[in-house]
DNA sequence: TCTCCTTGGGAAGTGACACTATCCAACCAT
DNA sequence: ATGGTTGGATAGTGTCACTTCCCAAGGAGA
């Protein structure tokens, strides 16, 4: 298909596709002449791909384009691809200084993963960017001064492995490894806007229960 | 204390402080002389709780000012007053046009309201923004032609039941109905990292027990 | 008193980002 | 042959969160 109709089905306006090709989020399509080129369904689907970890994801364009190299590279082992892939995806951003709450909020969630006997996560701690986040939400708090400490987090962490469970098993369903990265890429992007959703749902809900609507 | 001071203290140079009493997500200091203006304690809280806002939740300036607005409106009845601030919290866009895909993402929700009881919801299902963000994430999964429908979601939705009353479990130990709706709209804004962390953390957990390092 | 530094305040500028409008030459249908 | 369409490149747009610059008014030391 032409330009056009890879727009039309995709919805993305052309200028659009013409920038995300521009971008190295899309490869080039199959060049007919100097005017013409051709796309396939795959072309359409990583467009989708795309779309929906922009859009709905709001991750950045530059971060698309590196997640997609991690997805793509058949060099790399499982664990090494799908955790490149991952590891790429957006955190918080670094804490600009060591400052008495980091270090604090540090000593808190590794205390925390002791209780929890993560002891896989605690071996990452140095590398995995997901750690670095927690630890900048645990020093938000405290630096707000309320009681937000690691300890109350201990009920989250078993909720959210409890998610992290089901979220391997799904991945496990799908055959080849190319797809199991793509899978844990888009349930991670897009896992995380629907489970925000569900936890205020759930908290209207909830809310209605004790209070009602008053 | 004057600006200078409120700046050290708050880690926030004087021209980003200076910034936010223009857009008035600070009330302005007492003013002195022409030159000199005098801050507080609660100056200092505030100034913190925006920071904390708009750099770890993310949280547009423009929005961080209507829920301040929110939170500060003691005309409000309990439920109204802590109902505005949460909803003023930004959400996943709305969709561009009613496409087919979330005409039946919609139904699917309606339907796993349904299967978990959450008839208080349903009732909030045109007004609430938590519902339409689950409908556009649905739609998402759906148009990647994913196997990732509100079937799915059930289990993760039981589980964020279970948040939402550990959240509102510790919203209730404040006493006041301000305190209420500020740690509420922290819990949350601050949360969401938080917990999306801890989700990533147990995904790497759970993948290094079942496949370790390799 | 006279200088010199600091202060609060406002206007304008910056840099990042995700597009988007405009051109242009090559093609294709009529 | 001709008028509209196509792909490709370049430059511009709008938004946003600051940040820089400038000014006049204080205040403090000589």
């Amino acid at each position: 298909m032409r330009l056009a109709e890879l727009s039309e089905r995709s919805g993305v306006s052309t200028a659009t596709i013409k920038y995300y090709l521009r971008e190295g989020l899309l490869a080039p399509g199959r060049q007919v002449n100097a005017t013409t080129a051709d796309y396939d369904e795959e072309h359409l689907r990583r467009l989708r791909l795309v779309r929906a970890l922009i859009q709905v994801g709001r991750l950045p364009v530059a971060t698309v384009r590196e997640v997609l190299g991690h997805v793509d590279d058949e060099s790399l082992g499982r664990t090494i691809r799908m955790g490149a892939a991952l590891w790429a995806l957006p955190q918080i951003r670094e804490p600009d200084a060591e400052d008495a709450y980091v270090r604090a909020a540090r000593d808190e969630v590794d205390q925390l993963l002791d209780t929890l006997g993560w002891s896989n996560a605690k071996a990452l701690v140095t590398i995995s960017p997901a750690y670095r986040s927690l630890v900048v939400a645990v020093a938000a708090f405290r630096r707000l001064g309320h009681g937000w400490g690691a300890e109350r987090m201990e009920p989250y962490a078993r909720l959210m492995h409890e998610a992290a469970v089901l979220d391997l098993d799904f991945v496990e369903t799908y055959p080849t490894e190319a797809e199991r990265v793509e899978i844990a890429v888009l349930g991670t992007v897009l896992g995380e806007p629907m489970l925000l959703a569900l936890r205020r749902l759930a908290q209207e809900e909830e809310s209605a229960r004790r209070y009602g609507f008053e």
